[in-house]
DNA sequence: ATTAGGG
DNA sequence: CCCTAAT
């Protein structure tokens, strides 16, 4: 057992002077020994193996006052004992722990067999004064034979860190914060692999400040397997103090893989600080380096997307249900915007919920954050049509069309959508229903058209489409291709038995309408339509210009 | 997020 | 309509 001195932080910082401050990481990771960290800590002879046994981080995880322990009440799954190895612990829910983080949070962890210990403790009030951090550091309970001073060693470690961003703070400010916030700062090596290592461990942290919410989560999910361990947990905590911390700890422990992990859901680090000094700090942290390392680099490739949306059924599901995990957090760890942190965070999604969705099958795919984007964009979606927004705004053609649709289609839409569109529709026919274009809406799509030109469906849709919920930019766009296709074929065709078929239908698209798309097509080439349109457009314009011309002409002055 | 384009 | 790539 070794101990860190209190690390102090100069009042004077900004930084820290009324800013949230986050506790990034709790435990102190297993560390390759390659690393130069490991020969600061001269960890060639630190027998990781014995030390980074994660088998009870259940220790004391409190967090009152002046103490954060977790304990094994409060962060059970998080702690599977060896006699629960071969448990189901994957129904384990995550567990909300509101508490106040204040002068210290205290992390004491025993690993059964190996019994090891992470002992951070006193962390300091980290107010207005600044940080004060003590670091009682790992030690091991039983077998420990080597000490490892922290405190002494820390500096570096978080130099290294900050190397890349010193744009952002001075040296000592980043690594004070290091010291403060990354005890490991293990930042730039964490994918490496630890050949002697018994066990995978898969650490994922996410720390989170939050000065603005005091909330305490605690979210754990781990699968004990025969073959393999895997252990995830999910930690906010937030403290009244300056900030609050989210955690999240993603353990992964396999017998059969003798090399260990280090990933990272730095994605997901966000701190929510007004001094956007921290949070840039520690963001560019992520981004900065940690691309390629991040990511394993026997990752799995890029399931399709239908595997993913399925993944997200469940996982919207019975995950986040299960584990109670907040909508908010999930957002803000799913659209946190670091995109290279998707793989890693799907991963890790993966990982947590193999056990219950795949048996273990499939344990690589990842899943997770597409999935929640295209869930929330469902559901906006729904919302839209439901709620028919703009009833109001619209003149009487927009209310007619979206009349109609509602009616036609907002049984579909706010259920169907729900159910078809994530978990039915998917099984069987994922696309939506299909909604026949009628001529007003062509007519608006011309217009618009006319209007906006061709390729600002975007706008097209905002201006007169803004109603019809059910049709969205690409839709107008695909519509719009279509036109050019009729406007195209029908010149050639003329057939009067098709018209008059067509004219039977409701959505039937007049001549007029059609030889107006032409002319915008000439107007706004359509950028690859345009060959087909041409090849069509040359006999088109012949035959159009004699014929009706004269219909043309008013329709292209009156846009 | 939009757009273009293939299917 | 869906899906994807490119931007």
């Amino acid at each position: 057992m070794f101990s860190c001195k209190p690390y102090e932080v100069d009042s004077d910082m900004p930084i820290f002077a009324d800013e949230p401050v986050g506790l990034e990481h709790f435990l102190v990771e297993p560390l390759r020994k390659e690393d130069w960290v490991g020969d600061l800590l001269d960890l060639d002879a630190f027998q990781i193996e014995k030390c980074f046994n994660m088998e009870d981080i259940s220790g004391t995880f409190d967090y009152d006052q002046n103490q954060i322990k977790l304990d094994a009440d409060t962060v059970h799954p998080m702690s599977p004992k060896g006699s629960e190895k071969n448990s189901e612990l994957s129904s384990d829910k995550f567990q909300d722990v509101n508490t106040k983080v204040h002068e210290e949070y205290h992390i004491d962890t025993t690993l059964n067999d190996k019994a090891c210990n992470f002992d951070y403790g006193n962390c300091k009030e980290m107010g207005t004064g600044g940080v004060e951090n003590q670091f009682q550091g790992f030690h091991r309970s039983s077998s420990g034979n080597k000490m490892v001073d922290l405190s002494s060693t820390n500096t570096p470690v978080l130099e290294y860190g900050n190397n890349h961003h010193s744009s952002l703070l001075d040296q000592g400010r980043a690594k004070e914060l290091h010291d403060t916030y990354n005890m490991s700062g293990r930042e730039p090596f964490m994918e490496k692999s630890w050949p002697k290592k018994d066990n995978l461990y898969d650490f994922s942290d996410y720390a989170e400040l939050d000065s603005s919410m005091n909330l305490v989560k605690v979210e754990a999910t781990s699968n004990v397997s025969e073959g393999e361990t895997t252990f995830s947990s999910l930690v906010v905590y937030s403290g009244s103090v300056t900030g609050h911390v989210t955690r999240l700890l993603h353990d992964e422990r396999s017998s059969e893989n003798q090399q260990m992990k280090r990933k990272r859901v730095d994605g997901c680090e966000s701190l929510k600080t007004s001094t956007s000094a921290v949070k840039v700090e520690m963001c560019s942290l992520d981004e900065g380096d940690q691309a390629g390392l991040l990511v394993s680099p026997k990752r799995a490739r890029k399931p399709p997307k239908r595997y993913i949306e399925e993944s997200l059924n469940y996982d919207s599901r019975s995950h986040h249900r299960k584990c109670g995990i907040g909508r908010k957090l999930k957002d803000r760890i799913l659209h946190d915007g670091y995109q290279k942190y998707k793989w890693h965070q799907k991963e890790f999604h993966a990982e947590v919920f193999e056990d219950d969705s795949f048996n273990g099958g499939c344990i690589q795919v990842p899943f997770g954050l597409p999935m929640e984007k295209e869930h929330s964009k469902k559901n906006k979606y729904i919302l839209g049509s439901e709620s028919t927004k703009d009833n109001g705004l619209v003149d009487q053609n927009e209310k007619h069309d979206t009349e109609r649709y509602s009616v036609d289609s907002q049984d579909e839409i706010s259920e169907d959508e729900c159910v078809l569109r994530s978990s039915t529709q998917k099984a069987n026919t994922r696309r939506k229903r299909h909604i026949s274009w009628t001529p007003e809406e062509v007519v608006k799509l011309v217009e618009g058209v006319s209007q906006c030109g061709v390729g600002r469906w975007t706008e097209i849709k905002r201006l007169l489409f803004s109603s019809s919920s059910h049709r969205t930019s690409v839709d107008l766009k695909d519509k719009w291709r279509n036109l050019l296709r009729a406007s195209c074929t029908q010149l050639h065709i003329k057939e009067k038995v098709e018209q008059s078929r067509k004219q039977a239908s409701s959505n039937y698209v007049p001549d007029s309408i059609l030889c107006r798309v032409r002319e915008l097509a000439v107007v706004y080439p359509y950028p690859r339509e345009n060959r087909s349109k041409d090849s069509c457009t040359v006999p088109a314009v012949s035959s159009f210009s004699t014929g009706s011309s004269n219909a043309l002409v008013p329709l292209s002055t009156v846009v």
